[in-house]
DNA sequence: AAGTTGGAAGTTTTT
DNA sequence: CTTCCAACTT
């Protein structure tokens, strides 16, 4: 329907838009609010405004346009290179601009140019070392909601200096003591958190008139998206770029507004006209995406709320078919039987399965979904699985490089210095930390002077040396191509080498991945000829998010939490789990504004669905390995029930009427059924008894005969006999072994014994095995190790 | 120093 | 049911 070919968009701007979709696009000067319903076409008004301000002769350098995800920036860059091919107008995140403005900048919040952006689980080990150094006490408090009130304190442009606790506040007291040193810590390591990107920014602002004034200068139109989810730091920035030059356009729909627990601040939007005066309010109410059956059951719903402006959702599509309500048995029935609505209506080619969206309120709530789809063989694709960038090996690779861009970081040091084994350990790590901390150096800067500790033992000693080596082999290539750069990495850090050589499957995984971290650098490279290509794919790595993952163009289902689905829209939406609890959260029941925002993301979830929606739960749902009760959600009390279909399969949902369109034959739940309990469905096949019998037969011949029979007694004696017999196999005289020998090792083969040291039961012996470079050490009073050659017979 | 085993704890949403 | 960490073993 929509050709989107650059000509006919080209020609002219304005067609095939609405009235007050064409004020939009037109206003040129001064502050814009564009409230946007769900579906109204706001991402279309924008790209068109800023093709439209292109088109007046605006130079694309002087247009911002800041939005939530990457995806919506990228989808927004599609979309202008389409309406204004040739242009370059930059868009992205906030987080992904105050990086960059901050690089720009460093100094000037005492940070340097090659700063290293944290991710949560590096600021959390920040804060967890920061809190050691305080007395503060974690019996009362947790270091996450430390973690939060910091967080907090930071979205609403509170520093660690001005932060003071109310009286007789005990989180307030402890956050009061944490706060500065762990701000002094991140500094110390020359590294900033993601909150920090934004109030470093704004507080550069606020300190250096000329800096703000030039930048205000520079950036003359400034088009933020998701205005609802601002914070108050990313207002103050924006607040603070549109002051000489208040040409701000901002969209938003305060109905979608699903990130208050982070900061997002709603009267952002519902003040914006007190702000701005002169404000122009353009109101796009028409809703160009869901049947008026869908649109109707969300604007009850959130008509619910009391803190919103009353807005109606409009719109001239067709009613489509009803809303489905339904309650089923277990959750397992609900994962089971949507997989099968969804296979069938492939199966006979009324949808694609891309056409096919689930929703559910938290992230563990997909393994039982994700099961359901294996074993119907759909397939689906999860926004955010476990993340790449989260992987053990893959933030270890990126450790080494965050500390060949910035050695301070002490925490990337922390993390690799003995990955691989390295005989570093927690002992002279504490060491190594004292001495930094007396001294004020950087880790690395410590291990550099190991020869200095004295409270270091020679082997440490060396041992950091030789870490320092291979570090100072690497840095030098900061500069070289990233490929070339990891690919040396792998090799003088002993890491690609200590994946190889593992004989568990985990690491062979780990390998593959970070082979597949090496394909991306190498990618980067070609892709991007920056001048500092390790610090920008530090920094995409540091601000990649998981719904960036999702692949549009493939043919899957895709199955993501709620908050995931925001800006997207599906033909065929599932919600489950719509339960007590689950959605309204357990933890956002007691706050009435949480509650609402709870309701403003069931609402959210609606309106993504263009022409099926389904909103279901189970009475018995799946949790933390065991069954629990649970009660249907009280939103679905407030949708308009009487017209959407409701369904409640009691135990077998196939014996129902209302599922006459899943034939036993073509569906997977049935099967399960019947392996439940194929009596009560009425099998009455002779052959049944028979397949029963040969399934028993089966499971005999494979089973290991004897085990399930041992007594408790016969089970002692055998874990008796097991000691015994190790105690046995150790008891080899470690002066038995001379230096030269041969010998074996069951799991790694044979090896010569190049060194031994130590005494009695200390005695040690360092085998150099045949199948690999590596020297191992072994206590030979335990160790596995057997004579197969004396020295003299060589 | 490194690996293994056991027990305890914890699971909202994300840049 | 996992996943993470602490104590224990080798």
């Amino acid at each position: 329907m929509d050709p989107n070919s650059p000509d006919s968009e080209n020609h002219d701007l304005l067609e095939r838009l609405t009235p007050s979709q064409v004020e939009a696009v037109q206003h040129r000067d001064g502050p814009l609010l564009i409230l946007a319903g769900p579906g109204s076409g706001k991402t279309r008004v924008v790209t068109h405004r800023i093709a439209f301000l292109l088109r007046q002769g605006v130079p694309a350098w002087q247009i911002l346009a800041l939005t939530f995800t990457n995806k919506a920036a990228e989808e927004m860059n599609l979309r202008l290179a389409r309406l204004a091919p040739g242009e370059s107008v930059w868009t992205g995140t906030f987080h992904r601009f105050c990086a960059r403005m901050l690089r720009r900048h460093a100094r000037l919040v005492g940070l340097e140019e090659n700063f290293s952006i944290y991710d949560t689980s590096d600021s959390r080990k920040v804060l967890r070392a920061a809190i050691d150094d305080t007395d503060i006490s974690l019996s009362h408090v947790t270091v996450d909601q430390i973690a939060n009130e910091i967080s907090n304190a930071k979205n609403n442009l509170v520093t660690s200096n001005q932060f003071v606790s109310r009286a007789g506040q005990t989180l307030g007291g402890v956050v009061e003591v944490a706060y500065p040193v762990y701000q002094k810590r991140m500094l110390q390591a020359n590294a900033v958190d993601f909150d920090d990107l934004l109030l470093h920014l704004a507080t550069m602002l606020r300190e250096n008139p000329e800096l703000r004034k030039a930048m205000d200068d520079r950036y003359r139109y400034i088009i933020v998206d998701e205005y609802q989810d601002t914070n108050f730091s990313q207002y103050a920035i924006v607040r603070a770029l549109s002051r000489d030059h208040p040409n701000l356009a901002v969209t938003g729909d305060p109905d979608q507004s699903i990130y208050g627990w982070r900061g997002a601040n709603l009267r952002n939007i519902l003040d914006f006209e007190h702000d701005f005066p002169q404000v122009r309010v353009v109101r796009l109410e028409q809703n160009y995406r869901s049947t008026s059956n869908i649109l109707r059951v969300a604007d009850q719903l959130i008509a619910y709320n009391t803190q919103r402006k009353p807005k109606q959702l409009l719109t001239d599509n067709p009613p489509g078919n009803p809303v489905r309500l339904v309650r089923y048995p277990s959750s397992r029935d609900e994962a089971e039987h949507i997989v099968a609505q969804i296979a069938d209506d492939i199966a006979h080619d009324r949808r694609r399965p891309r056409d096919f969206a689930l929703f559910y309120r938290i992230n563990s709530l997909s393994r039982a979904l994700e099961n359901a789809f294996r074993n119907a063989g759909v397939p689906y694709q999860i926004i955010k699985g476990l993340e790449f960038y989260q992987r053990k090996e893959i933030k270890d690779v990126l450790a080494y490089l965050h500390l060949i861009n910035n050695p301070k970081s002490d925490m990337s040091l922390l993390r690799i210095i003995n990955v691989p084994p390295r005989r570093i350990g927690k002992a002279t790590i504490k060491r190594l930390d004292e001495y930094a901390q007396r001294y004020g150096v950087s880790l690395l800067d410590a291990a550099r002077e190991a020869k200095t500790i004295k409270t270091l033992r020679k082997p440490a000693v060396v041992a950091l040396h030789g870490f320092v080596e291979m570090f100072d082999a690497l840095s030098p290539l900061a500069t070289a191509p990233l490929h070339e750069l990891m690919e040396q990495l792998l090799a003088e850090s002993g890491y690609r080498n200590w994946l190889e050589e593992s004989e568990l499957e985990e690491d062979a995984e780990r390998l593959a991945n970070v082979e597949e971290l090496l394909t991306d650098a190498s990618e980067f490279d070609t892709q991007s000829p920056d001048d500092a290509p390790l610090e920008a794919f530090l920094e995409q790595a540091a601000l990649v998010s998981d719904t960036d993952e999702w692949e549009v163009e493939t043919n899957k289902v895709s199955l993501m939490t709620l908050h995931a689905a925001k800006g997207l829209e599906f033909p065929c939406v599932f919600i489950v789990a719509v339960e007590q609890g689950m959605l309204p959260h357990e933890r956002s029941k007691e706050d009435p504004d949480q509650l609402e925002e709870e309701r403003r993301l069931l609402f959210v979830g609606i309106t993504r669905a263009e022409e099926e929606l389904q909103i279901s739960n189970a009475a018995y749902r799946f949790m933390r390995g065991n069954q629990e009760m649970a009660i249907p959600s009280p939103f679905l009390m407030e949708l308009p029930r009487e017209e959407m279909e409701v369904f409640e399969p009691k135990s077998s949902p196939h014996i129902d009427e209302t599922w006459d369109d899943h034939t036993d034959d073509d569906d997977t739940y049935v099967q399960d059924i019947v392996d439940d309990d194929p009596e009560e469905l009425g099998f009455d096949d002779p052959l049944m008894d028979e397949a029963i019998q040969h399934d028993i037969e089966q499971q005999q011949m494979t089973r290991p005969a004897a085990a399930s029979v041992m007594t408790a007694d016969q089970l002692l004696n055998n874990a008796l006999d097991g000691d015994s017999e190790a105690d046995e196999r150790g008891a080899i005289p470690p002066e038995d072994f001379v230096e030269g020998m041969i010998v074996n090792d069951p799991e790694r083969g044979l090896g010569r014994i190049v060194k031994l040291s130590g005494k009695e039961k200390k005695r040690t012996a360092t085998v150099q095995f045949f199948t690999s470079p590596r020297l191992r050490h072994y206590v030979l009073a335990y160790s596995s190790l057997v004579p197969v050659q004396s020295a003299d017979d060589t």
